[in-house]
DNA sequence: CCACTATTCTAGACTTCTTTGGAATACTGG
DNA sequence: CCAGTATTCCAAAGAAGTCTAGAATAGTGG
């Protein structure tokens, strides 16, 4: 083999995991996975896919390797192959949204609907600052999350309300105190809700940068299992 | 539009950058275009494509945002859109390379050839250690790139002798110094060809880790134009 | 060992990429 | 303004990816 179908040969493997990221569906269900691992069928109609069509998604990142699966009785759990692949995944997010105009756009106007109202990107409280916070004790951390991914990973501290359960919940925060909440990660709408939603009930509320995910990223301390305060979650037999 | 299209329509823009990403040729030019601006006609032939499909695949890649063109006269010149698409090109080989097991061997595959004999990766310098020698002074430092590209950015102080020319011009390299030769970057041959010639001519001489990409990437100084010791360039009346 | 479930495989229709050669365009120099 | 050159556009053929529905597989629980 000549030098320059060995150059083919390794560019064309390489493209393989390009080819992986090439479809904006296989996107979807990477950002879901960067949550934490999924069956198929969660990622199926997370996805509005049929579960034929995300097993093939799912084959593609497998074998480009940045999916792995584990096998839990008739159920397979696939979860990201790495906190490299979730770089990955960022750095061709970056690179989209400051070069291609319409990314910024599309990421604008999926973020900024479902509101009441436009939150100003200045109601936010960086991973440091919060995290100093978090140790001097004068904020309450909410996790507005689905409670199996806050019995994941969660913020050390942290109280669970998901956001469709807060309206319902608030009484649950302390008073007095200004509430930081959190969820997925940079294009996750459940924090921005819920300040919204915290702001409506009178609270003082901000929002965590970003959310888990960087979080994990950034190799800041997590806690993982349910809490006291958390009551919704200590019914489910399944744990 | 809904929550759920503006999403896909999100996640499909993205999706674009990725596709750019997902052919081998297109990677092939992202290397090519990583070393300096190149002309169409330049990477058609340095990818053994055609011009029109040089074209489009530029269009492509164009279009995802990681290249620009630049007009000069009929002649249009890309280049790499920034330092964070050549990061990010990395990052995918970098997971390419660790997680698909064949292309850790392609690469090698790729590398080992056409070398008289294998050369062990213990006889590298790293860019630090360059750094710190240069300064020194007891250090030869050589580019075996072809003129042009050393002209556009080189190691400040490097000589330039491009590989071809490297037998009959082996010595106009002062005796008695370790010479380190280096090229383009981590998927370059040129750099090891050199070694084993230096090698086989009696030298000393040693191989810069990873190539002038790298460097830059990690923004070390950098030189540009001609110098006194590479005449061939001297007579080029475009300069 | 059988019924049941989650997942993967298969085949076919459909769409989207890739490549090619030739025509059209943009620019230079006389 | 014309000849010449580099590049892009265009149309068509072939290759490859996507999706769907239904069959096959792997594992669980009785």
């Amino acid at each position: 083999m000549g030098d320059r179908e060995k150059k083919t040969v390794l560019f064309e493997q390489v493209a393989r995991v390009g080819k992986a990221l090439g479809s904006g569906k296989r996107l979807e269900l990477l950002d879901l996975l960067a949550q934490g691992e999924r069956s198929v069928e969660h990622l199926a109609a997370a996805a509005q896919l049929g579960v034929s069509t995300t097993s093939a998604h799912l084959q593609v990142l497998r074998q480009a390797g940045l999916v792995n699966a584990r096998r839990e009785g008739t159920w397979v759990h696939y979860g990201l192959a790495g906190l490299d692949v979730y770089r990955l995944f960022e750095q061709l997010r970056n690179v989209a949204g400051d070069r291609v105009a319409d990314v910024g756009r599309a990421r604008e106007d999926y973020l900024d609907s479902g509101r009441p109202a436009a939150i100003p990107p200045t109601q936010e409280v960086s991973r440091d600052e919060l995290l100093t916070r978090v140790g001097a004790g004068d904020v309450t951390v909410l996790d507005v999350r689905p409670v199996e991914e806050y019995a994941a990973a969660h913020i050390p501290g942290a109280i669970s309300i998901p956001v469709e359960e807060l309206p319902r919940r608030i009484d649950e925060l302390p008073s007095g105190q200004q509430v930081v909440a959190y969820c997925r990660g940079a294009y996750c709408v459940l924090a921005y809700e819920a300040v919204a939603l915290l702001h409506a009930a009178g609270r003082d509320a901000l929002r965590l940068h970003e959310g888990m995910l960087e979080w994990r990223v950034h190799e800041l301390p997590v806690e993982s299992g349910t809490t006291a305060t958390a009551t919704a979650i200590a019914a489910d037999p399944a744990r």
